[in-house]
This record gives C-alpha cells, sequence and structure tokens, in this order.
DNA sequence: TGAGAAATCGCACTTTAGTGCGATTGCCGG
DNA sequence: CCGGCAATCGCACTAAAGTGCGATTTCTCA
C-alpha cells in the first residue's frame, strides 16, 4: 500500500481467532480461509485457551474479542503482547466505547474492528497490522480523535499564558520545585512563586495539580 | 461502510486543496476531478489565502498540506476548524512526525493522509471524513497507537498499588489537598498522608507531580 | 507620551506537603 | 499459628507551597 516496508509480508498470515460465540467463531474462521495467503490456524473460545496455545501456533495475528467469559479480550492483550511481539493483535468487538477503545490500544493493540465489518476489510485490517501498520474502522478512528482532543486538556489555554509563565508551566509539569525552577530559568524564587501565582489567577485554580488537569488533562 | 450513519452524504462532495508545491496542487485538484461525486472547488497556496475564501466555498472537506510557507497548516486548522463545522480537514503531507499528527489531530483534524498516498486512497479518505468518520493511512495509525502507549504514561503501575492508595491517587490527580481527600474517604488525614507516602516510596518519587506524571503521563 | 502589560523581585504570613518513626487492628496463606 | 501485608491513625518536625500586598524596570502600542 502506501506503506514503507515494516515487516516483509509472509507467505502464508497465521491468523487466530478468540471468539466465545460458535457462530461468529466458525463463521470468521472458513471466512478467513477463504482468501489466499490467510490461514486461520486457531478458533478459541476463552483468552485462557488461547494463552495456552498460542506459544506453539505463533500466529501472525489474532482477532480478539473483548467481552469473553473469564479473561477479557483487553486483559489477554495486557498479559500476552509483550511475551509475543510476533503477533498483531486485533479487537474484534461489538463495543465501540470510547474507553475500552483507548484501553485496548494502549495496551498494544494495532487494529480495533467492529464485528460488522465485512470480511474484506478483516483480510486487509490483518495484512495492514502484520506489514506493520495500524487499521481501525473509521468510526473507531473518530472516537479516538475525539478522546486525543478532549484528553489534551485545554491546551488552548496555554496561549493565555506570557512567555515566562508557559516556561514556569512546563517545569511545574515535570515535577520541579520552586527553587529548581527559580535555577533552571535563572530567576529569584520570588520571581517564580509570582509567574505560578499568576498562572493560578488566570485559570482560576489554587495548587498545582489542579492546573496541569486543566491544561494538560490528566 | 461499516460505519453507523453518520452525515448523509451530499450529491456532489466539495473539496478545496492547500498546498504549497504547484505540481502537486494541480495534480491532485485534476485527480480528484476525475472521481465522480468529487468536486474540487478550490486551490490554494497559502493558508492564509483558503482562509480568505473558505467562507463563501463551503467545501465539505479541505487537503490541507502542514508545511506552508507563512501559516502552518495545523494553525489553519486551529483556527478555522470551530468556526466552519460543515468543512472536515484533511492533513495532506510528507511529515510523519508524531508530534505533528498528534498536534494536527487534537485540534481537529479528522484525516491525515501522506502524499504518496493512491489516489483511490484520497478519494476512500475524503468520502470517510465527510460521512463523519476518520481517516488515517495505516502508519499514521500506527504511529498515533506508539503515542497512545507511551502518552499513557506507566498506567501499568498502578497495579503496584493496593486499592486504597489507587483511590488517594485517583483524588490527588484531581487536585484535592490531604484534608478533602480525607473527608472524602471518611479517613484522618493522617491516614491519606500515610497512603501518599507509600505511593512515593513504591514510585520512588517526592511529590505530587512526579506521580502524576508519571503514571499518567503528562 | 502615557497607559498597560510583562518581567523581575521582596517580605510577611498561613496553609499544605513531605519525612521520620512510630502504633494497632484485622485478614490471609503457608 | 505466625508472619506479612493492608489499612488505619498519631506526632513532631522541616520544607514547600500558596496568599496578600507591595515594588521597579522595560517595552510596546495607541
Amino acid at each position: 500500500m502506501e506503506e514503507k516496508p515494516g515487516k516483509p509480508l509472509p507467505p502464508v498470515i497465521r491468523v487466530a481467532i478468540v471468539e466465545d460465540d460458535d457462530e461468529t467463531r466458525k463463521l470468521t474462521a472458513s471466512l478467513l480461509n477463504m482468501y489466499p495467503g490467510i490461514e486461520c490456524v486457531g478458533a478459541f473460545e476463552r483468552a485462557e485457551d488461547f494463552a495456552a496455545a498460542i506459544a506453539s501456533l505463533h500466529p501472525h495475528a489474532v482477532l480478539m474479542d473483548i467481552g469473553l467469559p473469564g479473561k477479557s479480550g483487553i486483559q489477554a492483550v495486557k498479559e500476552l503482547k509483550d511475551k509475543h511481539r510476533g503477533t498483531e493483535f486485533i479487537m474484534f468487538t461489538i463495543n465501540e466505547d470510547a474507553e475500552q477503545i483507548v484501553e485496548a490500544l494502549a495496551w498494544g493493540a494495532t487494529g480495533y474492528l467492529l464485528k460488522n465489518t465485512r470480511p474484506e476489510k478483516i483480510v486487509e485490517a490483518i495484512r495492514d497490522v502484520v506489514g506493520g501498520g495500524g487499521n481501525l474502522t473509521t468510526s473507531v478512528t473518530r472516537v479516538l480523535m475525539e478522546v486525543l482532543q478532549a484528553n489534551r486538556g485545554n491546551r488552548q489555554l496555554l496561549e493565555k499564558l506570557t512567555a515566562r509563565e508557559q516556561e514556569t508551566l512546563m517545569l511545574l509539569k515535570d515535577g520541579y520545585s520552586r527553587k529548581e525552577i527559580a535555577k533552571k530559568l535563572f530567576l529569584s524564587e520570588d520571581t517564580v512563586r509570582s509567574h505560578i501565582r499568576n498562572i493560578y489567577e488566570k485559570f482560576e485554580v489554587h495548587n498545582r495539580a489542579q492546573v496541569l488537569k486543566l491544561v494538560f488533562g490528566v
């Protein structure tokens, strides 16, 4: 595609499925096998079963449901991702909840598909992630963008601050004390105190954590 | 596609281009016009020119370069996005820099394409964003995921904390004082102090901002 | 030229935060 | 049944942080 060559595409992409719904699992497995270059090497009902098999299967990619009985798909990613770097995790779920999306991606999933995604798109996603890219449905992408916008806190607020105040805030954010900030900026402690005071006034807060939350949005 | 119906697709999608390189601009414009349902209604060399024209053009989408002479494409998004909600901004650039990607998306861009993207993919992206989705190339998506993972700080660290310590940390993050936390958790101030002390010890830090940076990653 | 904003600094004062060194209670697993 | 951990609380002390009320200088812009 438009990618720089990440990993070279393997001759046959080995895919596993973890999905508790029998019908979906079997259907998806057989669908995948209809595509040349894709082989479904395992289908599991439970994350625990997959965890036990992953080492011998060494799949290139796994379609992972989130709402599983027992261990959740996200938990599974969390636990398996680091130990199995050759396997890419694609979340495969009905859930479009922003929190879950962010969770899954933050723990190392590289794809996130909704279950009603058309088979060609699923295959495309598998090829993408195995090739070193990321693949989300457009709606998931949009959700992610919204989270990004919300999560950034109000960085626009930074523009309300003067240059010196901004510098001060950046050091504040890194956990430096007034004394340390003064040394770094070649100012007296009192000046730093003054800048901080002004920041608080502009944002109507009364301590550091509140500023950080407001501006950088934790 | 696999989307829930966002906005209804307009009969003809009006697209504008902001791109300083003559060849790329003209080529892209004519390419777009070859697709049914897509009309290039304006092509600009500078963000300022586009800003002056957007109100009368009311494009559904705009392909926006980042590295422009004068005002940058990101700056343009920042200034125009809120006032023109009917226009979706797609960054169209050679730059795959993580910071810029995050910046652009955080300010409200809903697409991010690399310039070597094939025309069909560009058109697909335009249709996606106008339809209420988001569209990034797979490599940009991957970058975004990496940022997400890095940016989350070490949330895994949370697991090192006991239940009470976690509760305390959450309130700390919201800028509450020891006294306030004590009241909220029905504890004595000294107990809260004790929990905080333990948190600091486990993470080897010495003040609130440092914990927040470490765990939530500002 | 004159008002205002930005940047610098000072001091006295109160409130929080952080550290050191304890204690008791209860629960859980080997 | 015992050792360890979690959770609770106490106190004394030092170090920061935050507030109130100033000041001077420099620079810009109307």
